[in-house]
DNA sequence: AACGCCACTTGACCTGGATCAAGTGGCGGA
DNA sequence: TCCGCCACTTGATCCAGGTCAAGTGGCGTT
């Protein structure tokens, strides 16, 4: 084993504990991959069949509407899985694409893979409902956020939530992930700071 | 064994097989209870604890903003599971009703029964993660609709996945479920008619 | 038959946020 | 040093959807 997998294994054990050849087995299904800036790691059309574990970097995933403007569903650093799981669970084209928006590490879990693992190392399926229950409480956070509170109040909810990366992302992305116009969000910052 | 259990049952059996006296063991976790009405499963400010499974009736799930206004997070009818995953997941306060629409029997499940049931069972992680994940790639789903497609559109994706409930709604919940005011969602309707 | 209730409709007006286009300003490259 | 790019700002105008208040109409009760 390098060390390269140690996040990964850190992250694991904060939920289950493996022995070292569990340890050593889910590390032979993974693959690591460097994305530069801008590199997708999954494209609008194509179905996603992997799960990404940042090692570092930050990656966004959004779409792209009638219009051409960019909706950015989530946001993922360090120590955080990505994927389209729409497209995963249904196995259905994905609407998203995911994208680096710096220089990222990831480690790479294809769908047969973990379904390998599942097989071999059965606790596995209490890591991922556990991780996938969070997932799913801090979307529908996000649902009830969006449909109940104006824009100013999304922001701060934003930076409650990511101040640590808050630093990462230019204000046309924040704009476009609290859901409104990089002009509009211009306006409201300038409101903010004489109140 | 009653009879009662046969519809939780058979939507175990879609994902995972079990022997009889674990299915025994199962039931013997849940809890059945009748709702009328209007009656709620769960409060804002009370913390969830407790999962339940529709046997049959309509449940919503909504949260009150500072206007008094109603914003419906989630529609649940016979055969799916229903709660708050944040109160349940983080341990926190509900910000949620949970209330029924119609008269509703459910099979409540304690978050500490779930635990028990994991415990003895483990195969019972797997169904979880598998319905959480489902749960989680619909409500990815319902984010980038709200934040992508204007009102009428929303509204076509409603029909879409709820056509064989639609008529047990009001329009005044079916407005507040895509997001848009009663007044509004009327003027839509009409508009909708003539073209 | 008359009443009250409740869902829905409709009109007049308002507003948060979008759109589009013209700045400004900082910073990296040759 | 100057240029070009890109993020951000700002102004003018527009529009989807909200607000509030006054109807309408169906249906269950007595």
């Amino acid at each position: 084993m390098t060390t390269g997998y140690e996040p990964i294994l850190q992250n694991v054990a904060k939920q289950i504990s493996l022995s070292e050849a569990e340890k050593s087995f889910f590390c032979s299904l993974l693959q690591e991959r460097q994305y530069h800036k801008k590199e997708y790691l999954l494209r609008e059309g194509s179905i996603c069949n992997q799960l990404a574990f940042i090692i570092s970097g930050c990656v966004k995933s959004y779409l792209l509407d009638q219009k051409g403007n960019e909706h950015i569903l989530t946001i993922a650093i360090a120590d955080w899985w990505i994927a389209d799981y729409q497209s995963l669970v249904f196995d259905t084209p994905s609407e998203l694409f995911i994208e680096a928006v710096e220089p990222t590490t990831a480690l790479l879990l294809t769908k047969e893979k973990r379904e390998t693992l599942f097989a071999r190392i059965p606790h596995f399926e209490q890591y991922f409902r556990i991780l996938t229950e969070r997932a799913f409480a801090v979307s529908q956070q996000r649902i009830t956020d969006i449909l109940s509170l104006p824009a100013a109040e999304r922001y701060e909810q934003f930076l409650r939530r990511y101040h640590r990366i808050a630093g990462a992302f230019s204000q046309q992305q924040i704009a476009s992930f609290i859901g409104v116009t990089p002009a509009f969000f211009s306006r409201m910052l300038k409101s903010k700071r004489h109140s």
